[in-house]
DNA sequence: CGCTTTGTTGATCATATGATCAACAGTTGG
DNA sequence: CCAACTGTTGATCATATGATCAACAAAGCG
């Protein structure tokens, strides 16, 4: 009798109401504002969210003390596990040659970015001027690409060396194939690796490193 | 007696209040909304957005039967000034280098875009969905990046030949410079002349177009 | 000057929204 | 089975917000 097969109605809700551990339905409320406020913006209504997660709206209180509150749990989950912190020392392994690093930093990378919660998100915040927001892009900065100008420069056999401004459009021109697919929503290739791929080799050839 | 000299008060207050014929009225409002919309968001508040005019909320209203119908008025304002139909035309005039047109082409172009409030409200336009965002980076897609790919490959002295990914990346390489400049507010150099420059270069020597 | 026209305001309405709280109900331990 | 604990709800508060409207006032016109 502890289990009734759902509300008896064709609604497709789950069941009745569940009670959980309070760390679990932290957790779980955490998950769905992360696709909620990728979905709508930072701006959505509480009450929304709450409808999304099943839950009461005043629920949502008694884990967050505040909307903020929970927007910051948001950016926390969102953003701390996307540092990892063994690529700067990868990239400046020059056992490896260099392309082999960028494509496998890439390849890596543009498999943590280009998700939709995480590019919304990201630039939602952005473009509220979030603090995590410089944080992280000061990161990308001085832990990769400032590291990476030092390689392609150990690399290069010629003259013509590359500025930071080449290593941002590097960069930029990939982070834009996740922007037009998720911020932008247009039709991108499946798999973008070979797209990076030719991007990288581009960005090598110009530069006198060997590609293959 | 009819000219006031302001308030008594240090406030910097214009004038007490101003009266405007109608449709100068409706462009300053709407100019005002596109600065005030790009600095917080198209959820930013009428009352907010009146006090930057120095007029009241309920005035926006004779103007604009929702804050709708003003959002679509900022879109209109912002969007229709920005697509100049001679660009396809030009960029095909073989009598010119390919490497003069597309410098020229991205020399405008940046002008244009890498402008602060239209970088946040495409931006924001964008991650809310709007249809004018679409169709402005169809038309980008159609007028624009398609003759690109195939003046590249008339250019094109190699068996290898770009695709469209490929002239996505070289133009999405060159937007990122306005988006770490406007939307994550980030140090640029003041004039992206010579990294659109070398940009450009290390592209079409990718597939052997002569660049000097 | 008086009359109409029209740009502008201040008060107000209906609803939405973040936040609070007493009461309820499932769980655990004795 | 009772009692304490705690996860959850429904009602409610205070304020914010888009939108409306009667009244005011500056300009045009006879």
């Amino acid at each position: 009798m502890s289990k009734h097969t759902g509300t008896p109605q064709d609604a497709p809700r789950t069941a009745k109401r569940q009670r959980l551990p309070a760390g679990e339905r932290r957790q779980k409320i955490i998950d769905g504002a992360v696709a909620f406020f990728a979905k709508v913006g930072l701006e959505g209504k509480t009450r929304d969210l709450a409808k999304d997660l099943g839950i009461t709206q005043s629920l949502l209180f008694k884990y967050f003390e505040s909307k903020d509150a929970l927007i910051e749990a948001v950016y926390a989950q969102v953003y701390l596990e996307r540092l990892s912190p063994d690529w700067p020392v990868r990239l400046a392994d020059r056992s490896v040659p260099l392309r082999g690093r960028l494509l496998a930093f890439y390849s890596d990378y543009s498999k943590l970015i280009f998700e939709h919660e995480w590019m919304r998100i990201f630039m939602f915040s952005g473009l509220a001027g979030a603090e995590l927001n410089r944080r992280y892009l000061e990161h990308m900065h001085r832990m990769i690409l400032h590291p990476l100008l030092e390689e392609v420069r150990a690399s290069s056999s010629q003259a013509i060396t590359p500025d930071m401004e080449d290593l941002w459009n590097l960069h930029g021109g990939i982070v834009y194939i996740g922007i037009r697919q998720h911020i932008y929503r247009m039709p991108c290739p499946e798999n973008p690796g070979p797209a990076i791929e030719r991007t990288v080799d581009r960005f090598l050839q110009a530069f006198s490193v060997p590609t293959s």
